[in-house]
This record gives C-alpha cells, structure tokens and sequence, in this order.
DNA sequence: GATGAAAAAATTTGCGG
DNA sequence: CCGCAAATTTTTTCATC
C-alpha cells in the first residue's frame, strides 16, 4: 500500500490526465506519450501501490441533488481534549463532507452540503450547537466557488 | 447536459457505488441490484446527461506527491467590488486548490496545498498580500483532516 | 423502460528483448 | 524496465419483450 516511489514525467503526465478523467483509454495516453498500453498500466498500478494514488471516485453537482447550500462552520471548544467526542459527533451527520482539525480562529473547520437555508438552521441549532463541548460556532456562507481543483503532480 | 431528472433508488444505490469506486464493473452493480448491465449502463448514461454526475477523477495523496501543508486563506478586500480581478491573480497560483466567493468572516475563503510551511510563507509574502487589492488574510493550519466524503445521494 | 446476448473496446497478463 | 500481442474483462449496442 505505501512503497515509496519517485514519479518521472510520464507517471505525472498519467496522473494528470487521470485526475481529470478516470476514464481515459490507456491506449489514448499510451499514444500521448509514446509508449505502449501495458507501460501506462504498469505505472498506474505502481501509483497505486505507493498510495499516490488513492481511488477513482464519480464527482456529483451537488445541487442537482438537491443540496442548493455550501457553507462552512467554524467551531471553537470548550477544551482541546474534547475534540474526539465532538468529531465522532460531527461524523454521524451526513451533511459534513470534510472536518479539519486546526491552528488559527478555530479548533475544528467544515464544510456543510445541506439542502436549504432552513435545514441549515435546523443542523446549526439542532445537531451542532447543542454538543455540549462546543463553546462557540461561526458559520461562512459559501455564494460562489470560482476554484475547485485538484493539485498539480 | 442538464436535462432535469429526478433520481429513483436504484439510481441512488448506482451512485454511491461510483461515487466510492469509479471503476465498479456494470455487471457487479446489476447483480447487486437484480437488474441488467444495460440498465446499469442506461442509467448512468442518464445521469450524466442530466449534470448530476459530472466527472471521473482519480484521487491522488497530495502527502505523498510532496505536498506536505494543507491550510485555509481567509481574504478579505478592500472593497467587494475587486473580487474578479483577486480572483484571477489566485487562479494563476497552482496551490489554491479551492476557492470560494463567502458571506462572514471573509470574503474570499482559499484551500491550499503547498509543499512546505517555508513554501507557505512565500506564497502569503510575495504572492497573496501584495495583490493590492487585499486587506488582510488569516491562515488556518489544518494539522488533520478527520472527515473527508462526498455528499450522499 | 428493461433484458440479455452479441459486438466492440479496454484492461491485464506474460513472453521476449 | 519496456513492448508486443494474446487472453480476459468490461462496456456498449440492439433486437426483443
């Protein structure tokens, strides 16, 4: 799972179009790049092996879902030794996608996909306000994201 | 692309299947739901002419590719009204991974991946605060990233 | 609409350089 | 470590229900 390996040109021209497109033909990078199809496959395996590589996920538009709102909650504790109950707490609702542990303005930072406004409220006062560790919340509206990408190899 | 479609269970259970493995063979997902590939394949097709699904991408370890720093930018402006030309100048910098338009505390909020926190003192120094203009910024470190997930069908 | 088998395409393997 | 080509698996199509 985690062999350490150095990528060259080719692993990176691979890997870049496969962040793009999972599904590109081995045979089409193959041609790219001027090698044969089982040399690709042979990279892509070693990627995979050395845990660059981690999964081939479908990306879905949230909003045609149904989840019209993006935002992220700030949330400051009470004590810094509270953060595994509150994590596992924040774990069991689905509408947090990504929670960071972190230095700065707030102890834990995430990011909410949640249907509307309302049911916004309702997770805010409901289901994270009301964990008894958290001392205080701070809630960023997401309008717009110009920028959504995946790091260059 | 975006023909409206209102998603039934087995569409759900498809989903979250590729959502998980882009690479789960049709015939395994119509096994495990007693239908047929072609209606695997159908089904699919469907979604992604409706925009729910709107890629495939391998994931990548961004650790193990050398980007040890994950952390959030806060930005705020001087005024609202330069936020494209902000916008366009953290484009142009390859380890703003994400970006968003926010309500609150700031009004641009920026993921970053860099290589290191020396990288990470350039980037603010002599990439971000000096785009005229920005107000100010406020970094949070994310030191752990405990939830990571997409968003359930 | 879904089926299921047939056709087409892509992936994977293994021998030889 | 790479290339080639055969063997396998997967995707895609389509006549039929």
């Amino acid at each position: 799972m985690s062999t350490d390996y150095r990528i060259d040109n080719l692993d990176k021209a691979v890997l870049s179009a496969l962040q793009a497109d999972a599904r590109t033909p081995y045979a089409e990078l193959a041609k790219q790049n001027g090698v044969s199809p089982g040399t690709i496959h042979v990279r892509v395996e070693k990627m995979k092996q050395a845990g660059i590589i981690t999964s081939a996920q479908v990306m879905v538009d949230p909003k045609k879902l149904g989840y019209q709102v993006c935002c992220f909650i700030g949330i400051n504790l009470k004590a810094a030794g509270d953060y595994p109950e509150v994590l596992a707490k924040l774990q069991a609702l689905p509408q947090v996608v990504e929670a960071y542990y972190t230095t700065g303005h707030y102890s834990i930072f995430t990011k909410i996909l949640i249907r509307n406004i309302d049911a916004l409220h309702d997770l805010l006062v409901n289901h994270i306000q009301c964990i008894e560790q958290i001392q205080s919340t701070e809630t960023l509206l997401s309008l717009q994201q110009p920028i959504m990408r995946q790091i260059q190899p």
